[in-house]
DNA sequence: CTTGACAAACCGTCCAGACGGTATCTTAAT
DNA sequence: ATTAAGATACCGTCTGGACGGTTTGTCAAG
């Protein structure tokens, strides 16, 4: 007899709702604050409603890995097509995806995937395994230290940014951009 | 009555020993893993004991923060003393420091517990003031677009370290260090 | 009327921390 | 040099609550 059960259903929305609120959880209260009561009074549903769309916890996180890692796929593959040089091709765009996320509201799920990265070791390893296929995929092109550095350089800012330890300000970090995107190219 | 009762007070010396055991535990079994009972118990004391060490859970992290900040801090000051290029000389301790943890199999323990330690919200606090103190202390002279994306690249490949995501061989990781090094001149 | 999408109550476990006590150490007056 | 009087350093037990997960029930759509 409740509200929920008399709205209309829309499993879709409601899981995406769940994702959502666990990322934004996550961000706010770290990694201890995605629990499943936590996250389902959140996003509004019952435990057991949560728990039919992820059958345990696992599955949530891994469900939020799914959804970050496509959405990350997409905006690469994106950013790759509108760039003619082939070398460092794919590390340019993983430079343009990790600075687009700071301007991007959204980009809260990804720091909160990184956190989540870090401390749990089923999802470190399913990170590695991102980061090995696209390494293979892109050996000729995008395996010099130039490209790595670049890369790296990305991920050092993208920590700053989740950290918010570092206080960049935008004429320093257009410089760096320049940079790195010049190390692409070496 | 215990025997525990009777053996020698060496209250530092417990405390050491809790601190180090809590490092141990995160680095084996995540940070999950660390809890009052599994710290105590693998040190040898009751979780009273630790309690009275550490009034409770965040202060046993505090605890752990403040011992590796200590070293963190003592290891850049003893690189530091050695370079005698002033501009850049932040940049570089820390570099060093940073590509002399991947090498010291000793220090692999640190990086995990690290990252336990950001994925705390208080413990990124602190963690924020750190940097933000440090980058106080040499705006003067490690403030530069080149040093700052130096040191980001250093975290870059730290945490590609600790995750263990990118398999980098040895002559590329000098190539980049080289690189780096340049980086922090500019 | 079957099945998918939830709700609500409940269970076993684990954990942080409180509490009351005891043993050792320190200090300072004798 | 003793020793009484705290202060400090622990010990061992208990509890309340949180958390992951299960079970059973309910409604609504097809």
């Amino acid at each position: 007899m409740s509200i929920a059960h008399h709205r209309r259903k829309q499993p879709e929305l409601v899981r995406q709702q769940l994702l959502e609120v666990a990322a934004r959880l996550s961000l706010e209260q770290g990694a201890a604050g995605v629990t499943l009561d936590a996250v389902s009074q959140a996003a509004g549903v019952s435990k057991g409603g949560l728990l039919h769309h992820f059958p345990n916890k696992m599955a949530l996180l891994n469900g939020l890995f799914d959804d970050l890692t496509g959405k990350l796929d997409r905006a690469i593959e994106e950013e790759m097509r509108n760039d003619p040089i082939s070398h460092g091709r794919f590390t340019r765009a993983y430079l343009s995806v990790v600075f687009a996320l700071e301007e991007d509201v959204d980009a809260q799920g990804w720091q909160v995937l990184t956190v989540a990265l870090l401390s749990e070791p089923q999802l470190r390893d399913r990170w590695r395994l991102w980061v090995a296929d696209h390494a293979d995929e892109f050996v000729g092109t995008d395996s010099s230290a130039g490209c790595l550095l670049a890369r790296f350089a990305a991920d050092g800012l993208w920590l700053a940014d989740i950290l918010k330890s570092h206080d960049v300000n935008q004429p320093t970090r257009q410089a760096m951009r320049a940079q790195m995107l010049a190390l692409s190219l070496q």
